[in-house]
DNA sequence: AACCTGACTCGCC
DNA sequence: AGGCGAGCCAGGT
C-alpha cells in the first residue's frame, strides 16, 4: 500500500455536500506532513470519476487554481451541484462544509 | 540513479 | 502580519 494509495481511499471517504482539506486528507492518511503529497496524488488521479478530488481545498477553503480537470470554476460547479456554498468564486463556506473528523485510512 | 518539479501546511523569524 | 524553509512522494528526464 503505498502512500498514493492510501491518500486515494481517505478522499473516497469524503461525503457527498462536504470537503476537506489536505491537511485532513493529510492526516487521515497517517501524516499531515504529506499535505503537498496529497496535492501532487490528486494531480494524477489515476481514477477519475472514482475519486472525488473536487472535494478537497485548502485550509482557508480556497479551490487550487492549479485544478488540472476545467479550471477552479469547474470545480467549484461541481460542488454546488452537491449542495455546497461559497463566499465568492474560489471560496467555500468551511464553516457550513469542513468535514469535522475524517478516519484514518487502515 | 540522481535530480527536478509539483493541487500544501506549519513553524520560525 | 507576511515571507521563508522544511517535510514529504512519485514520475519523468
Amino acid at each position: 500500500m503505498t502512500v498514493f494509495e492510501r491518500i486515494y481511499e481517505a478522499v473516497q471517504m469524503i461525503p457527498a455536500g462536504s470537503v476537506a482539506t489536505y491537511g485532513q486528507v493529510a492526516e487521515a492518511a497517517g501524516n499531515r506532513r504529506l499535505a503537498r503529497v496529497v496535492g501532487y496524488a490528486l494531480h494524477a488521479n489515476p481514477r477519475p470519476g472514482q475519486i472525488p478530488c473536487h472535494r478537497v481545498v485548502k485550509k482557508d477553503g480556497e479551490v487550487s487554481r492549479a485544478f488540472a480537470f476545467g479550471g477552479a470554476a469547474r470545480q467549484a460547479a461541481l460542488l454546488r451541484a452537491e449542495g455546497v456554498e461559497f463566499l465568492d468564486e474560489t471560496h467555500v463556506r468551511m464553516d457550513l462544509h469542513r468535514v469535522s473528523f475524517l478516519p484514518m485510512v487502515h
